[in-house]
DNA sequence: CGATCTTACGGGATTCGTAAACATA
DNA sequence: TATGTTTACGAATCCCGTAAGATCG
């Protein structure tokens, strides 16, 4: 016995019709395939569903509680059938992502009103962490992907490039190197900067590339609103990648491009490589890969895109 | 799209085992066969279920989703199903039948309990109703068959005749006649008889197999019980068919066979001709037909049986 | 290298459509 | 006789099993 969808809709197409070859009309069938199917459906049930002569067709009495059964259960396969074509067209599922403060804050929400508005039924969740959090979560699937700075590679991980940062002095527009159009390393040293804690991934990128570390350290902080106050206030300089100046620029502070040693940052979409994206991650990623890039070249101010 | 029975077992089975080759097994199919079906699966609901490798084979996020329809959907159909079954089998199901009151009260309960033993899940309703009603029922479809005398044929009703009657005279004891073997019409018409009411199928036949009507009729009644009382007071004697005699030898009163014009009474199956009988009411036909004559025979007094 | 999934392919069953046969009002 | 179902039959499709190929740990 295999009942498939096929059946059900044929036999309720003639419990309703009453009529051979209507039923068989609306089911797109000869006549003929028709009665066959209904006659196997009959046989692999081991009953007459139909009492039927040239003239009338009718339900036997199985047929009438083979009716029953079927009333019920054709809605709600054809529910559940409904549902999974809701995820094939994107108007259902969930993404849950990680991705560092200076994307989720900075350049996340554009694009991710752009996804809601391309796919309003996909629900997005957010994790807004550190870097080497951001590639745990990723390792414990507890999110599909991660965006994030550049990260160590493993078998277990496929990481790839969305994008370049470079990185920027912030200062107030009244600064002395306020008026230059660029600037190098050594131009900075002399000013007390504000620094980013050890776990930053803006800190670890100028670590690295800044060597030995002479930096005037007047602060150190956690999060570029922080920064941002802080310079605005007067008590120092900043340096911040292109996904940050957003946070300055509320503040109304100045970005002056910076050649560093190491001048660019990666931006990393970190992801699993042995589960299969769900198609809701999958749309995620198609519009990241697409736009992602574009989004943080107009986030550089004006002046630098030039560069 | 065409979701089978079989699709959702398939699937049941690898998001359980989570092996093609054990899964394969569990469906009775060659590994490969099983994973030709997976992947046709796949391709009609037209996302990845599974992401596997040769080492793992695990649901992906829509195949989750799917396996929470599928796991409300399979216990449905299977519940379906087995109903179906259970009509087959002949464990549920319903028979409505008519039959005149000699036939109900006398014969029709042991053959009943008989097919309630065999079907115990079948339930049985029984109109207890003059001929005639018996026979509009069955055109009203408002039962699956009727047992009664002789019917006027139709093209509408099959006929079948389950058994004959015979006739008897019914008195006490001490009457005159109940010494003698077997009696004529002529010996009884000098006796006061008890009748019954014209609509009485026993009526009927009476009076088309004894004309002109030269009977002493002392009183007209409508029941077997109430016939039997006034001949046990000696108000007269009565005549009745073998069907009926267990109510006249309940009241201890005595039957001798009577030759009558029209010997024979015919005991009638009537069906619709344009409906197919359910498999309840065709298990308790073919029951009848089994055994209905005998039950009949085993009525008639044991003298009179070997007539 | 070994276990496991996928692909290739031939044979058999199923299903389809055309057309003829059959049944009933 | 007209309408409508079933049967007959050849063709296309689907499904299965064997066997070889590919892949991953």
């Amino acid at each position: 016995m295999n009942l498939s969808l096929r059946h059900m809709k044929a036999f309720t197409a003639l419990a309703n019709l009453r009529n051979f070859t209507r039923a068989a009309e609306h089911c797109c069938l000869t006549q003929s395939a028709f009665s066959a199917l209904i006659s196997n459906l009959e046989s692999d049930l081991g009953l007459k569903l139909f009492s039927r002569n040239t003239r009338n067709v009718d339900l036997t009495a199985e047929g009438a509680a083979f009716q029953q059964v079927v009333a019920h259960l054709l809605p709600e396969i054809e529910r559940g059938l409904a549902e999974m074509r809701d995820y094939v067209e994107r108007r259902k599922g969930r993404v849950a992502l990680a991705a560092i403060p200076s994307i989720s804050s900075g350049i996340l929400p554009g694009l991710l009103a752009r996804f809601t508005r391309d796919f309003p039924g996909i629900s997005v969740e957010v994790q807004d962490v550190a870097s080497t959090v951001c590639v745990d979560m990723v390792r414990n699937r507890q999110v599909d992907f991660a965006l994030c700075a550049a990260v160590s590679p493993s078998t277990e991980l496929a990481i790839e490039v969305l994008a370049r940062d470079t990185f920027y002095l912030i200062c107030p527009h009244t600064h002395p190197l306020a008026t230059r159009a660029r600037l190098d390393v050594q131009d900075i040293l002399v000013y007390p900067v504000i620094g980013f804690e050890r776990n930053s991934s803006i800190r670890q990128h100028l670590d690295a590339a800044i060597y030995p570390r002479q930096w005037l350290r007047s602060y150190e902080v956690n999060s570029l609103s922080t920064a941002a106050g802080l310079v605005a206030a007067g008590l120092g300089v900043t340096i911040a990648p292109t996904l940050a100046l957003f946070q300055f620029r509320l503040a109304g502070l100045h970005a002056i491009p910076v050649s560093l040693p190491i001048n660019e940052r990666d931006i990393c979409l970190a992801r699993r490589t042995d589960t299969t994206d769900s198609l809701a991650a999958q749309a995620l990623l198609a519009l990241l890969r697409t736009h992602f890039k574009d989004a943080v070249e107009a986030m550089a101010p004006a002046g630098a895109a030039a560069r």
